[in-house]
RNA sequence: UCCUCGGUAGCUCAAUUGGCAGAGCGCUCGGCUGUUAACCGAAUGGUUGUAGGUUCGAGUCCUACCCGGGGAGCCA
């Protein structure tokens, strides 16, 4: 007898099985007993009646929600059951029965709640999916990169300076020194592109911003990626080809669970059709006023903003050659317009916000040593930074993606905190 | 940090002018042989966020604080 998964279950109709889960749900009607079956793959449902196994129908009427089992029975095909196939089941193993009522329940319930649960609620209703995508999407950024032939590498998460500024990080203590969470690998990242090529990494960042939104975790998932001898321009192609490649990897993996999340993989696909349009800072204040938005020249933009420009193109839009003084330090100036940086911000649609900042970077030490200066940050701080232009240096790109917000946006889901196991926000450390 | 809405049973919410604190769901019990968040019946369930104040009387009005939702700013 076979021990199978519950996204297998069609292969096994006509056959005697072994499923190992925990009851979603339970419903009776008189002699007969409907138990929904989940796994983490899927979620099925089993069908006892009394008349044929009189013990069993006692033992399945005990059960309650997330009690974990081991059953037996013959998978058949039933246009009645949700999905179209149930199992028959013969035989019970109780592993655990709940001592309480599981907490979440199959209605509605609050966000407070359901947080202070999440422990819990990742088993239910679209969690699982959604979990089920993130999965994906990280297999989809390693597979794009590795097949591009890009190395995968590492940043430290304790660091001792920061990469733009020091007001949203999170600070600890170093044996008697101040040292902070990274809330970027990218200064690393550049390093280790000098000593290998092509890199990328995936790992937590850490921003102590105060930001109560939809679109804001603490600690955040990032992909990364610092190539050598990229400019401005190969940045931007690897971004959207990457983009893209998330996207039909998820849509062809995980057509199910998109269909759960009653996402149209038919608008997503339209979405990420090559090439991404691209619009200067210029264009996208002009196309802001033009829509009605109260905005200056300098300024960034805020979610409203982002989101008439997700509306406009209804695709992701690039918007480079920002100002830079509203810039981070590291970002190299347009050679023939030197008040602007060759750096681009990846604009989701449907108001997801930012996906990625990219941008060139800074290769000559003259150059990064006055903009240190500029932006009144301490040399001393970034002398190994700065021995990158000493030795060698050559022209280089590099971007971060927010995968959270990526899976979000691709799952269609109005907030963050369902795309990360555990989010970490400003107001919530637990569970 | 600011704006805004909220906090009443385990959960989701009612409670008229300041006048007996209620319903649905869940749990428990009973009924029902095809349920789809099943349904029907019964029972259970309360320091109304905390502290103070006004009042004959406060869930309701006032003050302070705590907690949560949504948003802004900042950011990916």
């Amino acid at each position: 007898m076979t021990t199978i998964t519950i996204e297998e279950a069609a292969r096994f109709i006509g056959k005697e099985i072994i499923l190992r889960g925990w009851v979603y749900n339970k419903r009776s009607s008189g002699k007969i007993i409907f138990l929904q079956i989940r796994d983490g793959t899927g979620v099925v449902q089993g069908v006892i009646t009394q008349s044929d196994t009189p013990s069993l129908f006692v033992t399945a009427n005990n059960l309650s929600r997330e009690a974990s089992v081991v059953v037996k029975g013959t998978l058949q095909a039933d246009n009645r059951a949700p999905g179209g196939c149930e199992l028959k089941i013969e035989q019970i193993q109780v592993i655990q029965q709940p001592s309480e009522p599981f907490p979440i329940e199959l209605k509605r319930q609050s966000p407070g709640f359901l947080m202070d649960h999440r422990h819990l609620w990742i088993r239910t209703g679209r969690q699982v999916p959604i979990l089920r995508i993130r999965d994906s999407v990280f297999r989809a950024v390693r597979d794009f990169f590795h097949e591009q032939g890009f190395i995968a590498t590492e940043a430290p998460i304790l660091t001792g300076a920061s990469v733009e500024g020091t007001t949203t990080l999170f600070e600890v203590d170093y044996y008697g020194t101040r040292a902070y969470l990274a809330q970027s690998g990218q200064l690393y990242l550049e390093a280790t592109a000098m000593a290998l090529g092509k890199v990328y990494w995936i790992g937590p960042v850490f921003r102590a911003e105060k930001s109560k939104t939809r679109k804001h975790l603490t600690e955040f998932w990032m992909a990364e990626a610092e190539t050598a001898f990229y400019d401005h321009g190969d940045n931007m192609r690897l971004q959207e080809e990457l983009v893209a490649y998330i996207v039909e990897t998820v849509i062809e993996e995980r057509k199910q669970e998109l269909d759960y999340l009653k996402r149209d993989t038919a608008f997503l696909r339209e979405q990420v059709s090559l090439p991404f349009p691209r619009i200067t800072y210029d264009q996208a204040i002009t196309i802001l006023r033009d829509s009605g938005h109260k905005i200056s020249f300098g300024d960034d933009f805020g979610a409203p903003q982002e989101a008439t420009l997700g509306d406009q193109f209804r695709k992701p839009v690039f918007v480079e050659y920002f100002p830079a003084s509203m810039k981070p330090f590291y970002m190299k100036h347009a050679p023939e317009k030197p008040s602007r940086v060759l750096a681009a911000d990846l604009i989701a649609p449907e108001g997801y916000g930012e996906l990625i900042g990219g941008s060139q970077r800074v290769d000559t030490l003259n150059e990064l040593e006055r903009q240190l200066d500029e932006k009144k940050l301490p040399r001393e701080a970034y002398e190994w930074y700065l021995d990158l232009r000493r030795y060698g240096s050559v022209p280089h790109s590099g971007f971060g993606i927010g995968i959270a917000r990526t899976i979000a946006w691709i799952c269609g889901i109005p907030h963050i905190r369902e795309a990360i196991p555990f989010a970490r926000q400003v107001n919530r450390l637990y569970p």
